[in-house]
DNA sequence: ACGGTATGGTGTAGAATTTACACTTTACCG
DNA sequence: CGGTAAAGTGTAAATTCTACACCATACCGT
């Protein structure tokens, strides 16, 4: 190729993931021990280089399904992070993306081999690097989305209670829901469908499950959470 | 420096600006003919390449002071463009931030030296590469900033009325607004302060002069237009 | 000097949305 | 068969949002 701005510097680029969970009432993040110098041992976001022959959302991609197995993964660009001195190796310029999965998609075996854990949210310890900030507003991205459009299903199984529903958006609102007030708003989306299954592991009464009708939305896109 | 990374490729970075400004009740965006192969003369953001020695933030802001002359802009970086193709030339990623100024604050002399254009945001031309991108993201999160945050202000004169404000919130949210709604919102907001002053250019009558004091703001954040 | 005109400035009532709140049902368990 | 823990359901008050019309002022042109 030819070389129009030869006479520029180059940096290296890296895409570092913020894969968001929801487990057990709790919002979870997948952090492991950098396993390279410099830092190593240290907790840290999972992430890889931008190779020179793909676009950085495929690198970010690349980077999920190497970690989980999975894809489709729901991603979104939380944005370029690029002080001279943000990694103590070299300069390297990250650009941060956020990922929906839900934890009971993710293999056990899969995620040991790569040494990563599901760690809570709001137990996060100190992270490598500037990736502490890269999760703050990865959150507040995430936070932003998931009340305005219909991803917060990502979290969940395809089937889900409602009341695992609104523990999700407690969990991500940080605060309490009033029940009667969150399934009146669930029921003027049509495309959040109850079914005729019922889940009893929750309760002994037992709860409808209800799955998200990505059809129907779109032919009536009225989410608001 | 220790090349801890080295067997990675690395990638030319580029910060490009949309600087927006208001005038004669119009958003208006900054672009120029671009004056380098590949795309000479095809409409372009401005932009630069970052150095191997600067932070992409700081990268913004010296490529801002450069086309302004400006010091403290508010900027915010709408996020990084890395397709592959992006560029007809080489490999670039880009670094895409929106800029408020004061179309006023401009020195019209430097803007022509630099060979850029005040245009309509509606009536935007065809730019280079994926600019156009850009310009859409930008606006979107503008859009979001100016209405949770004070910073429209930023694109008013230190001195406004309140029909000028009001004009500019129109002109963002393409949309226009009740005046005795909009003027009841900005009486709740004390940091919005009347100042003696009159403005006699808008109308025969005068209008009384406001000012944003961003002390005052910082005790009461309440926000919201 | 006077009427025309263009912008500045002001309040209220109805609609819509949001919030607070408590009891009954069900099925399992001991 | 009583205790228990989660599921499910409606209404009234408070708040917020929306629609809406007229007078004031000072300049301009005649």
């Amino acid at each position: 190729m030819t070389a129009f701005y030869s006479e520029h510097s180059q940096v290296l680029l890296s895409v570092d993931c913020i894969i968001f969970g929801f487990d057990e009432g709790k919002l979870k993040i997948l952090i492991g021990r950098r396993k390279m110098d410099p830092g190593r041992g240290e907790w840290s976001l999972y992430g890889g280089f931008v190779r020179s022959d793909e676009g950085i959302d495929d690198a970010a991609n690349r980077v999920l399904f190497d970690l989980t197995g999975l894809r489709n993964i729901f991603m979104r660009q939380v944005g370029a992070f690029g002080n001279v001195d943000r990694d103590p190796g070299e300069r390297v310029v990250s650009i941060a993306y956020y990922a929906l999965i839900n934890v009971k998609d993710y293999d056990d075996r899969l995620r040991h081999e790569h040494g990563v854990e599901w760690v809570n949210f709001d137990e996060l310890p100190q992270l490598y690097s500037d990736h502490n900030e890269m999760v703050l507003n990865a959150r507040k991205l995430m936070k932003q989305k998931i009340a305005s459009e219909p991803v917060g299903f990502r979290l969940l199984p395809s089937l889900f209670t409602l009341t695992q529903l609104q523990r999700l958006y407690e969990a991500v609102n940080g605060e309490p829901i009033d029940k009667r007030n969150f399934r009146k708003r669930i029921k003027d989306m049509d495309f959040i469908e109850k079914t005729e299954l019922i889940d009893k592991t929750g309760s002994k009464r037992g709860a409808f499950l209800y799955r998200f009708n990505k059809r129907a939305y779109n032919e009536d896109q009225n989410f608001k959470l």
